[in-house]
DNA sequence: ATCTGAATGAGGGAAATACCTCATTCGAGG
DNA sequence: CCTCGAATGAGGTATTTCCCTCATTCAGAT
């Protein structure tokens, strides 16, 4: 596990093949790409990397779950995250599950290849890019977990009674959690609300896999 | 005109990190980089470089106009158009405006490289996710311009009284594009309109520069 | 010259949302 | 133990959306 390998999953041949670039400049050798979630976990049982670069494609999703799979069939393996996305409360989720690096993509190039042998000794590096958002507080991470559940069905265009359907509550109590997390993020209307929730990156735009 | 130069316009330093590496062992000298519309631009006008790869990041405002601005300061220039979004009407625009060739970002790695020397000598080509875009009839490209502009302020929050103040017709008026658009594409809610034009990549989906 | 599409506007009704109060349950934390 | 937040659910009302029909104007196409 002292060796320099690496494994690097993202769903963009473009994005890896710079992302293969950096890492092998910086003397690490890239044992296997994943462009898929169950490809990337599959990859990181199978070499045990000394690291792993994996992008988060997706919030609330399967991302998040990759990481924790990824973690846990190689604890030893150091996690270098990359989000296209600027969901606060996903890059909290990861900072506090323990990923050893996060970066938004649109970061400098200086920032991966500076951050590289940091993070394979040991240091933890968040992105400028990250740090930033982190430390806006919007009002929007004090969602509770079925707030944003509640919102990301209502961005897929679903009403209340689908959404009580899915979740197996009333479409009343739907309407109440609308309410309240209406009211914490100031907005008055599906519209408004989903206007933020674009705005602060807390829903996938267009996404496939 | 005939040397093998190119600049390469992209917000993403990953990805100009790539296509350097590709455009380098097509053989092509990489003479720029840009890394905003401006920027381009004037890459553009000082290098006329035979190959240019722009990156249209924003639907529905500077991307396509980078576009033209680009072919007017540089006739000779081949344009490479990459699209991180899935918008058949940008991307049908961009094909009718003349770009050299069309990809998606998420295509295969090969698709570009082999891409590469048919454009220069002339080939136009499009990249297999655009031809299935194009080629898949969605019914959101025929939305009128007014429509779409209500779309978008639909988009940004505002509701049917607001829409009318700032376009300077009645809410009534709003009501009723906004219900012709919605039978056109089919959907019967805000929220599932928002759901659509977010996944087509009608809207921009948080957007720096 | 006519016709079609686009934009404008209205009336009206069914449905959904927005939001207020109130109530119960349940688990975590002081 | 007891409080508090989160989730659940209901009643009720005002507002807005959704969508139907109908009408006028105007520009561009046949």
């Amino acid at each position: 596990m002292t060796d320099q390998t690496a494994v690097i999953a993202d769903d963009h041949a473009l994005i890896r093949q710079g992302l293969r670039q950096i890492l092998t400049s910086a003397g690490i050798e890239v044992v296997a790409e994943a462009s898929d979630g169950l490809e990337a976990i599959a990859m990181i049982r199978s070499h045990q990397p000394a690291l792993l670069t994996l992008d988060i494609a997706m919030p609330y999703s399967r991302g998040i779950e990759v990481f924790g799979e990824a973690r846990r069939w190689s604890p030893e393996t150091r996690i270098i995250v990359f989000s296209g996305m600027t969901s606060t409360g996903l890059l909290s989720e990861l900072a506090s599950a323990g990923a050893d690096a996060i970066f938004l993509k649109r970061e400098e190039l200086e920032t991966f290849s500076e951050a590289i042998p940091k993070v394979m000794s040991g240091q933890r590096i968040l992105g400028p890019g990250v740090r930033e958002l982190l430390e806006s507080t919007s009002n929007i991470d004090m969602l509770t977990a079925r707030e944003r559940q509640i919102l990301s069905l209502v961005a897929q265009g679903l009403n209340n009674r689908e959404i009580g359907e899915r979740l197996g509550v009333s479409a009343k109590t739907v309407d109440n959690h609308r309410t309240n997390l209406m009211r914490k993020v100031n907005v008055h209307s599906v519209a408004e609300l989903l206007a933020l929730a674009l705005r602060e990156g807390l829903l996938d735009a267009s996404r496939e896999t």
